[in-house]
DNA sequence: CGGATTTGACCGGCGC
DNA sequence: GCGCCGGTCAAATCCG
């Protein structure tokens, strides 16, 4: 993401690493707020009910930073045009060339070329919740905390606690709209569901709503994982006690419907590394 | 008692 | 080189 969005979105806040992401060495991150936009225009089978408005304001500057107003608003597929590129190209080469600067030291020893270790593919997800760490189907340990400069909340890290598998995330609630909570996984299971949970899955998803991509909307690489993901914490979030009694509280009816409407998450983007 | 969590220390990348 | 910051480690502590 370019500094002047990063700016206009989060005027205040300074963490490259919350949502959204704001990696300084990725030429994709303009690419995963086209993800971002897409999605919010189609990319889900939404159901009716379901409110995009509390990001509406983002996602209309996105809308016009990306795709200024005399600038051809190409389409929504996330192949980049030809400008976009370019800048990539030229990127790419600016860094091939301090790559070797580096490495080809004068005189001095011969520097051990060593390759910038391989980001893993994140998805973040934004849910409305007063549970910090949503059930999502898999174990993890908690390893770390850390405070979230600008924000009274702190982020926690966890990792899969299955053996062998690397799979980490990020959970944080958000600065800006602290009913909501940032979560971001990073990498893909290498397992399936851990069989103890298996059975809660089952049960949740017989009843109640799933997310599937669209025909007319795709986002690449999407795994299935990450669905897996959505739908989980999704429903899991729509039928935690807690969440069932405040929605009581608010509400003269229930139904599947009536829960969900202040319940569903948004899948927000994916980043490739 | 063993697994999970907490929390201060530590490390590496980055900007100045 | 130094300081800042995000991420991770690991010893101490908690808890079922």
């Amino acid at each position: 993401m370019s500094d002047e969005l990063s700016a206009k979105l989060y005027p205040d806040h300074q963490d490259p690493d919350s949502f959204p992401f704001t990696t300084n060495d990725s030429p994709n991150s303009y690419y995963f707020h086209e993800n971002y936009q897409q999605q919010e225009l189609g990319f889900l089978d939404a159901p009716p009910f379901m409110n995009f408005s509390d990001f509406s304001d983002q996602n209309q500057l996105i809308n016009e930073i990306t795709h200024p107003p005399e600038t051809p608003n190409s389409s929504f597929s996330c192949s980049s045009n030809d400008e976009e590129s370019d800048k990539r190209d030229k990127l790419k080469a600016i860094k091939e060339s301090e790559n070797e600067d580096c490495n080809s030291n004068k005189g001095g020893k011969m520097k051990k070329k060593i390759e910038k270790k391989e980001k893993e593919p994140r998805v973040a997800f934004m849910t409305e919740s007063e549970i910090d760490h949503l059930e999502d189907g898999y174990r993890w340990r908690k390893y770390g905390q850390k405070a979230v400069k600008n924000s009274p909340y702190p982020r926690s890290y966890y990792k899969c606690t299955t053996q062998k598998c690397t799979v980490k995330k990020r959970v944080e609630r958000s600065f800006q709209d602290p009913s909501t909570v940032i979560t971001t996984y990073e990498g893909h299971h290498n397992h399936p569901v851990p069989a103890t949970m298996r059975g809660h899955v089952a049960g949740i998803f017989s009843h109640s709503l799933q997310f599937k991509p669209s025909s007319s909307f795709q986002i690449p690489n999407l795994h299935d994982q990450d669905l897996f993901h959505l739908n989980y914490v999704n429903n899991n979030a729509a039928t935690n006690p807690q969440s069932i009694i405040n929605s009581l509280a608010n509400q003269q009816q229930i139904s599947d419907y009536g829960l969900l409407q202040d319940l569903v998450p948004s899948i927000l983007f994916k980043q490739e590394p």
